[in-house]
DNA sequence: GGCTTCCGCTACGCTGCGTAGCGTTGCGGT
DNA sequence: ACCGCAACGCTACGCAGCGTAGCGGAAGCC
């Protein structure tokens, strides 16, 4: 696998500049680094080989190994795009979802993730930029595409969105990083069906008994 | 915090040896440590000098800090026990996700897991053994409660275990891990809320509550 | 051209890993 | 009590990688 350029280069017209260059260099090397032998193998000495940059030009952008790692998966999160409306709510959470299953089997922001994520219970600067940069993102496109299916009156207006944020990507992550299951598109559906039933407006019948903090 | 004395050590009638002794110390230097400062904080060296024990003795009995953590993490898990019979489906696992999450918030083993699990993505023996011996036994008590509500007549008979047991314990582990969100017991019963929705044995025209915004 | 900013390079100190060799101590058998 | 083995302590390595300092050179910007 090459390097994918990943999207915001400059602008055509304007041309990169030199400083501009060895950015892109040193995303790039991470990003290879990354792909092939994961985490684990990702030093910033090894970077500044490849990227064919000085290790202290790494260290007077970022602060060390966490936050590259943590640039590169930024930089792939802002390349999602969002989910289109499709008339169904299922269906379009499925697609959200399904989209999130794909990114993570199928390129290598599923081992930047695995690699990122104890460092995330270390480095508190780390994870307020991961949780402000990639779980935000999250948690918003869930209320586009919830607050879509309220309108059209297919959920339930009384959703807690973060709660069904944690139901949907919550499966998926536990795959990916312990469970060790195969990351597939069928597993969209299921974990979408199973959290939908909760989800569904029905005519208002009078529920059992109001949840209690027991 | 002090340090957990962690359930099977020597029968009160045989003395213990030197070497069970030494092993102990090593488990409990690694745990305190680990309560002290994360996954982070925890090197060979560290342990060895905390327990009073030299570094190449650790080496004779683990290849690294990965095995020495997992060893103390499949020594909590042991301690879980597994949940009592208690007449409803709905309570039982509720009960049994709510274990997980105050096991995960209250003691170390969160803390462990964090650190854990960027090795699980590398070092595929340590993931084998962190499989078989903390995810099975989750999903082997999740069979027996489902069965259990099967029985009953409370739960549909065709059920996938596993996918439930995705879906009961990813959320958790996904604010533990990557959300950030703190653990707490109500948590578990909005979980168990959720996807008891998709799996109660009648169609669900009785009393249907999920997420709510409180 | 001159100034500023950015970058390359070398060198360093430091921590932690994992191993080797050898001396020492406890433990079990007869 | 003795001996033999197994386990442990200790020192000393070599190595990789981190993060920093200082200096000289090169590109960008008026």
């Amino acid at each position: 696998m090459t390097t994918t350029p990943s999207k915001h280069e400059p602008q055509d017209t304007l041309p990169p500049s030199r400083s501009e260059l060895t950015r892109l260099a040193i995303l790039d090397a991470t990003r290879e680094i990354l792909a092939e032998g994961g985490v684990r193998a990702l030093t910033v000495e090894g970077v500044a080989a490849r990227a064919g940059v000085a290790k202290t030009t790494i260290y007077r952008r970022w602060r060390g190994k966490d936050e590259l790692a943590l640039a590169v998966l930024v930089d792939m999160v802002e390349s999602v795009a969002s989910t289109p409306d499709l008339g169904d709510a299922r269906r379009e959470l499925i697609r959200f979802v399904g989209k999130a299953v794909k990114i993570l089997s199928t390129t290598l922001m599923g081992r930047v993730m695995q690699g990122l994520v104890s460092d995330l219970a270390t480095d508190p600067d780390l994870a307020r930029a991961f949780r402000a940069q990639v779980v935000a993102v999250r948690i918003n496109e869930t209320r586009r595409v919830v607050d879509r299916g309220v309108a059209r009156g297919q959920l339930r207006p009384d959703i807690d969105i973060e709660l069904v944020h944690e139901l949907l990507f919550g499966p998926v992550y536990y795959r990916l990083l312990l469970n060790g299951a195969q990351l597939e598109s069928r597993f969209a559906e299921q974990i979408v069906d199973s959290v939908m039933a909760g989800l569904v407006a029905v005519k208002p019948i009078r529920g059992r008994r109001a949840a209690s903090t027991a």
